[in-house]
DNA sequence: GATGAATGAGGATTCATTCAT
DNA sequence: TATGAATGAATCCTCATTCAT
């Protein structure tokens, strides 16, 4: 019985979830507006009424295909390992970042929307700011403490951080089909110069 | 007679700017799908039928919106004068577009939109893809010179014009009030940074 | 002076015509709904503003198109000339209001619409129906005349009349291109038959 | 279970038709451009949105209007038992088709408009041609066969059969009123005149 | 909970008519 | 009188949301 509870909500979190990520997959293709809920249902294999049973409205359910995969994801961005230097920290972060933003070109590209309309989605818009405070608070330590060992140049670390996120987010997600793309590779170079490396810091 | 036919020529394309701006404005801060027509005239002072006897359709309002900015402003990014050296100059051009930028903040987001949403607006986005190749192949020439005069670190050329635009277009338009902001100042150094200035070439 | 007046008048008619055959033409092809002002003006290469100034609005404008060639070719139904016999007048008739259905296709398919949508154009029907009470008060004296001759079989001679023009108005006028084409000719012998023509009376 | 299933099914279907009814006694009053889909939805007694959920557009609803109920009724046209004599098997006809026109005026009106528009409606005129000549199939042997055997004079058949058709096409739907009137029959005599009946075969 | 039919508010677009020049 | 820009009412159609089954 219990055993059958759990399955029957497996199931039902399972759905659930193919329908987030349907609508995640059609917002961002086509945009908040040009996506409707029966094409979610549709693309999801769902019956169009069921995507009402597990989202409140279109709104949550674009709200939700932003700030669950946020949620999810914000410790890639936030809780990092800290390497002998930080710039060997830094190089490993934009790794990381860079290997995310290649497999996650449609939340990437939700975000672009977001904070392109922002009028639209301001407390969608509100929370992407509170992320990059998050972030910027995040990483300046080690901005800092690169700073003063040499490895970058000075300059308010703050800037750089915000820099970096935008950069992150206003690359165009064209290319991006194969991660292992040695485009990727070039990204992560220039992610890097945006430190402000001096040489012998890892610059090539 | 003339004179008379000159001044009404002259305030129709008057009245059809005011109408361009306006939708410009409204487009860039809502989006194109929330921004109805019935907004743009309202905002605009004129009637509900005027905006379609200017454009034909909201369609066309939109592409117009992005595409004679595009086209009056291109030269500000393809045309450039050079100056001593290709650092002076590539300086010399982010303090030219960094004040584009300032100004210009929803001619930008509706170029946001459009990548954000290519699916949508595809004669558009190609329209954009143009522009960067071009912006590429002006840009290039520079970047190599300043390489091999060692102002610049060694990298593909492509990639960091491709950057560099990315990063203008990515930057989050949310500080940007005051063309004057000391932020813009800060943008304008990472920004530099991303064409790997040596030590000695002006990277403070 | 009073010459160019003249002459200003004869122009004003002969455009206040060209105005009037045009959307005739226009009206018969595609309905009165889908035809716009817009494209009478254009097609008759006068201005928009124009035909306001000789029709006072649209339906104005289509009730002429109708009314004015009905007018002018009403004798040619209502007052006809009578030959030695019933059924040489009868035949008469026949080969000129054949004529004039073959050259006068877009009258026709006015009437056509008329009678399909008299709900829409209650007065118009209304002329035709007085128009086909005219017809049917002139033919027949005729028709009698020829039943009591022995030359039509008898039948009440409205339901001749009537059926006789209904024949008319409903023949599909897709052949009809060159009135001299032999279909008209078969045509008129089963118009003729209509009359119930006995034996020797000129039925082939 | 099934059976509230098929319950459903039903209910649907008629709702479907009481929609596509209405619409044909609006369009066959009114015409295509005159009727609108909220006259449509508020005769039928449903909602606006309900007549988009059965029927794609405007223009499919007016088509259906034409279609469905000629696909049904051909047979009537189509098929037909021979008696007797030819003479016999016409007059037959004659008298099922006038029924038929009697009691479906709008269905007939309907056809009126295309033929009269037929620009505007170019695919369901060349249905209506189609029709003609299988019509014209069907009916040219009973003819002809008249004609051999004297009951008929001669001619060409096939002229024969479309002004048949075109005179009931055309006949004026107006004094129709009640399938029983006295003018019906006489209709039927002229109907059958334009088989060019001789001496002794059934023509009063 | 699952389904999909029903609803109607909202928005793009058309076009007759008005009117200033 | 001629012109054609300005206006906004009217209409088709979409689609989020509701709700009965």
């Amino acid at each position: 019985m219990a055993r059958t509870a759990e399955k029957r909500e497996r199931s039902r979190h399972e759905k659930r979830n193919l329908i987030l990520q349907t609508a995640q997959s059609l917002f961002s293709e086509n945009g908040y507006a040009a996506t409707t809920i029966a094409d979610v249902a549709k693309s999801a294999g769902v019956s169009f009424g069921s995507v009402f049973s597990y989202f409140e409205s279109k709104e949550a359910l674009f709200k939700q295909s932003l700030l669950e995969p946020l949620e999810q994801n914000k410790s890639i961005f936030l809780r990092f390992t800290t390497l002998e230097t930080p710039s060997e920290t830094v190089q490993a972060l934009i790794r990381i970042h860079m290997e995310f933003v290649a497999r996650n070109a449609a939340f990437l590209r939700i975000i672009q929307q977001v904070i392109a309309q922002r009028a639209q989605f301001p407390d969608l818009f509100e929370e992407l700011d509170r992320f990059n405070h998050e972030f910027q608070d995040a990483l300046c330590p080690i901005i800092l403490q690169g700073q003063e060992m040499g490895e970058f140049s000075s300059g308010d670390p703050n800037l750089v951080a915000t820099s970096y996120l935008s950069f992150l987010i206003g690359l165009r997600l064209a290319y991006a089909d194969p991660p292992g793309h040695p485009l990727w590779t070039g990204m992560m170079v220039m992610a890097y110069r945006l430190f402000g490396p001096t040489a012998g810091s890892g610059n090539s």
